[in-house]
DNA sequence: TTTAATTACTAGTAATTTAGTATGAATTAT
DNA sequence: ATAATTCATACTAAATTACTAGTAATTAAA
C-alpha cells in the first residue's frame, strides 16, 4: 500500500520548480543538489512530467524545466497518478474500469471500490499550491528542503 | 498503492470462515477448493490470522480452523494491517511513528498524513460481518465464491 | 564554429518484494 | 497403526522498484 519513490519525488520537484520559479529554466542539477535526488534518476520522473504536459523543457545551454501552469491549477491526484499508473489498491479495479471475470459475484469489490474513492478524493482535495504553501510555512526561508 | 494477495486472500478467507461457521473446525482443504487458492498459500495465511488471534485452529484428523469471534467484531482494517504489516502511503510514517530526520522541515509529511489517515479510517468502518452480508446479498445461496 | 551544458532516449542492473512451492515434523480422530 | 490435518522452516521464481550507464540531440555563449 506503498507509494513509490517516482511518485514522491514528482511532487518534491514539482515543488520545488514552484518555490525558485522565476521564469527562467532550472536545471536538474539545481534540483538535485536541493532534494539530494541524482540528476540521472531527476531525468526519469521529469521526462513523465513533461509528457504530461505538466512541465515546459528546454535543451542545451541554460536549458531545463519549469511549469508549465500556476502551482494551483495541478491537483496532487494527477501528479501522483500520472507517476504512479494509478493509485487502484487492487489489480482488479483501475479507475473506473472493473478487470475481473468474477466480478458479478465478488463480495469485496464494493468495498475496493469503496477504498479506491476515498484515496482518489483525497489526492484530488489537494493542489500544487497547497503543498508549496506548507513548505513556506514550515521552512520559512529556506526552500532548499 | 496496492494490497497484496496476503491480505486480499485474508478477507476471503475469512468471509469463507463466517459463511460456513458450523462451529465445526474448517480444513484448509475446503477452503482451498472453494477459494482457488491452494492449501500451502493458505497455510501461510491462516497462520497470520492464527498468531494474531483471530482463529481457533485445531491440528490432527478433523483439524482445521475457526474464527474465533463474531464477524461483527472484526474490523476489516485491523486484517489488513495483521496481513500487510501496515496500511501507511509512506515508510516514514507507520502507524502514528514518523521516521524520517527531516520530519520537521517535510512539507509532504502532513499530506502523507492525511492520506494515510482517510485509508485507515475506510478500513475500519467495516466488520467482517459486512463483507459477510455483502456476499451473501449478491452470490444469494452460493457461497463457495 | 567550437565548446560546455543541458535535456532526451534507450538500455541495463542490483536489491527488494511478492507470490508462491517444498519438505518434513507434530498432532489428532478413527 | 493410519490417515488427515496443522505447524514450522526454508527455498525459489517472477515481478517490481530504484536506480545507473551510455550516447545522441540541442542550445547558448565564447
Amino acid at each position: 500500500m506503498k507509494i513509490s519513490t517516482k511518485g514522491r519525488y514528482a511532487l518534491r520537484v514539482m515543488i520545488d520548480l514552484a518555490l525558485h520559479d522565476t521564469g527562467e529554466f532550472i536545471a536538474l542539477r539545481d534540483i538535485s543538489d536541493r532534494q539530494g535526488i541524482t540528476v540521472k534518476y531527476l531525468e526519469q520522473i521529469v521526462t513523465t512530467l513533461n509528457k504530461a504536459g505538466y512541465l515546459r523543457s528546454m535543451r542545451g545551454n541554460n536549458g531545463g524545466h519549469r511549469l508549465a501552469k500556476k502551482p494551483e491549477e495541478y491537483r496532487v491526484g494527477d501528479i501522483l497518478r500520472i507517476m504512479e499508473g494509478n493509485l487502484s489498491p487492487v489489480e482488479c479495479l483501475i479507475g473506473n474500469e472493473v478487470n475481473c471475470p468474477k466480478a458479478e459475484e465478488c463480495a469485496t469489490l464494493s468495498f475496493w471500490k469503496g477504498l479506491d474513492k476515498v484515496v482518489n478524493d483525497y489526492v484530488d482535495q489537494y493542489t500544487l499550491a497547497d503543498l508549496v504553501d506548507q513548505t513556506k510555512a514550515i521552512s520559512a526561508y529556506d526552500y532548499s528542503i
